[in-house]
RNA sequence: CGGGGUGUAGCGCAGUUUGGUAGCGCACGUGGUUUGGGACCAUGGGGCCGGGAGUUCGAGUCUCUUCACCCCGACCA
């Protein structure tokens, strides 16, 4: 490829609204450009680069027995009504009619047409397990699309479903999905992606895993052990509270606590450590906005999903009006109204001598004892983990907090869509059963704009060998010079006929923009012809981030040419 | 959906307070001088100032209204 006619512009300045650096890099070197909210086109280099990646992804999904296939982005709403979920989700799934009014939805995700697909087929275990696969566009309707191409609306995934006669299959199956994924994140050059216990949210099942690479700019926070293996992100991290209990339980007794609403003010007024307090956190049922009441130690945090999961319904933060029979900031335990769905945390069971609110404006108690004031309370994990905090595993307090992308996960499904839609198969002994399914997927784009976050400068991105959208970048400067011109030539059309991809930059343009250029394009190994290096018979032959560098004979630059790259590739 | 911000050339921005010929840098075309890290001189092309409605002799600028985009939050199967 002639860099001249490379269509999409490189320039200088970061565009305003790039927050992050792969977005801005990948604007300014001509890789994409957005068209709507959360929707882009790719130029030529980035295709380069997805393909790349997918190929990746079609390989690794081979070696584990996987089919690819191809589902439509456009399915008929009653496929959605039969799993129920075309009622259930939100607005992110769009919905429309075509001319005859029948209604249409854009594909998110697709456990339905996976299902309908293999479900007249696996009628006999004979043919289980099996798993199909596909890489193509998925339209999500975002509330807030955001950071370039780390989240998007429209955008491309690998999405596997495999099915199985049972859970001990599906198992097993699941551990060679889980490395397949490592080699795949690995081979893209991002070993340092890490897997990580999730949260399995409304999708069903049980067990699942997210990959993670681990930055500054993720969207998750991921509590990781210091001292064994255990990680998991934070909405599925479970939280160890120890709970010591005073030998002597004071009297329940209030106090005037005037204008002391928030649980760092009540604290400090009485002087009392926050460890030792009682805050109420309120969210209402998305439903018919009924009140629920968190207990919880004042020190700590409200994890929302584990409360979703064990009221098995939708919550949002509450707006607490003033007929609503609770006092804003003086909520407490004792004396609540009746008609509230009321949950207590782990951190406060067994507690005594604590502060909390006296449910009256402007009064609190102290000296609460939960066994003997709240007596019939049930006490479960609704805590977020927190720095520090003790782990799950090895239970030594060395949990840290870290932000991560995430760039795949897989999850152990279950029957949810086997059963809702009717997929059976008979067994050895005649018996009809529904098979178990697992689904495992990565989008592409984001894991392209991950490979680039990870590794870049800020002259542009440094793409590994395997996904880098060509090989070699040949700058002829001074390709004015008819030597020059003459002999880049030679070896642009030499490298490209032994199978080598080469970007070929021969515009008569100063070195400096042509190595900018370079730079934006990322690509590992630069060659420059110039007239320097041909006094000295040379031609130079260095890495893009620096770490390689060699002169290697004019006469035979492309044998040893030829070698470096082969070279790289061994290295990814 | 709540809060904040921005819309002026492909990109980055000034001009808006106080209404009076549409500007700057980069990029792009042409001619020339340059040539190892985004060169220089000259000279060109490119704009419904996001859209609509108003006020006014006159609106990029004032009023109303809409739309789009960005950020924070909520949501995220």
């Amino acid at each position: 490829m002639k860099l001249d006619k490379l269509v999409g512009d490189r320039f200088k300045e970061r565009p305003s609204d790039c927050i992050i650096d792969s977005h801005a890099l990948m604007v300014r070197g001509g890789y994409m450009k957005g068209v709507a909210n959360g929707v882009y086109s790719s130029y030529m280099p980035l295709k380069r680069v997805t393909r790349k990646i997918e190929q990746i992804m079609r390989e690794e999904m081979d070696a584990i027995d996987g089919q690819e296939v191809s589902f439509p982005v456009v399915m008929p709403a009653s496929l959605w009504e039969e799993s129920g979920r075309y009622g259930s989700i939100g607005k992110e799934l769009v919905r429309f009619s075509d001319r005859n009014n029948s209604p249409l939805v854009l594909g998110m995700t697709h456990e339905e047409a996976a299902v309908q697909l293999v479900r007249d087929y696996g009628q006999s275990y004979m043919k289980y397990p099996f798993m199909i696969y596909q890489i193509q566009t998925k339209f999500r309707d975002e509330a807030r699309p955001r950071a370039g191409l780390i989240r998007v609306r429209e955008f491309t995934m690998k999405d596997a479903y495999s099915f199985h006669t049972s859970q001990e299959d599906l198992e097993q199956y699941y551990d060679r999905a889980h490395k397949s994924y490592e080699r795949i994140f690995e081979r893209c050059g991002l070993p340092e992606v890490i897997s990580v216990a999730s949260d399995s949210g409304m999708m069903g099942g049980k067990v699942s895993h997210e990959f993670m690479l681990l930055s500054p700019i993720g969207e998750d926070s991921i509590a990781i052990c210091n001292e064994c293996d255990y990680r998991a992100n934070m909405e599925a991290a479970e939280s160890i509270i120890s709970c010591a209990r005073d030998e002597v339980s004071n009297e329940l007794t209030m106090v005037h606590t005037p204008g002391m609403q928030t649980i760092e003010d009540v604290c400090n007024y009485l002087k009392a450590d926050q460890k030792d307090s009682v805050k109420a956190v309120i969210y209402q049922r998305n439903s018919d906005d009924k009140y629920i009441v968190l207990f919880i130690r004042g020190d700590l945090e409200a994890n929302e999903t584990k409360m979703r999961n064990h009221l098995g319904f939708e919550i949002h933060p509450a707006v607490v009006t003033e007929d609503c029979g609770l006092c804003a900031g003086y909520c407490g335990p004792v004396g609540l109204p009746s008609d509230v769905i009321v949950l207590y945390d782990n951190s406060i069971k067994n507690r005594n001598n604590l502060c909390c609110g006296a449910n009256k404006v402007e009064y609190h108690y102290v000296g609460l004892d939960m066994a003997r004031d709240v007596a019939n309370a049930e006490y479960h994990d609704f805590a977020k983990i927190a720095e520090g905090g003790v782990c799950p595993k090895c239970g030594k307090p060395a949990i840290s907090i870290s932000r991560g992308v995430e760039v795949g996960n897989i999850f152990q499904l279950g029957t949810k869509y086997t059963t809702s839609m009717g997929m059976t198969f008979v067994d050895e002994k005649g018996n009809s059963q529904t098979p178990i399914m697992g689904c495992y997927g990565i989008g592409v784009g984001r894991l392209a704009a991950a490979i680039c976050e990870a590794h870049h400068d800020d002259h542009g991105p440094i793409w590994p060998m395997s996904v880098a959208p060509w090989q070699v970048h040949l700058c002829a400067v001074r390709a004015d010079n008819a030597e020059i011109k003459e002999y880049a030539d030679n070896l642009y059309n030499a490298l490209t006929a032994k199978g080598i991809e080469v970007i070929y930059d021969d515009r008569s343009v100063s070195a400096g923009v042509m190595f900018s250029d370079a730079d934006l394009l990322g690509v590992p190994l630069r060659v420059v012809v110039s007239p320097r290096n041909v006094k000295q018979s040379i031609v130079e032959v260095v890495s893009r981030d620096k770490s390689f560098s060699q002169n290697v004979p004019m006469e035979n630059a492309l044998d040893e040419i030829v070698k470096i790259v082969d070279d790289f590739k061994s290295k990814f």
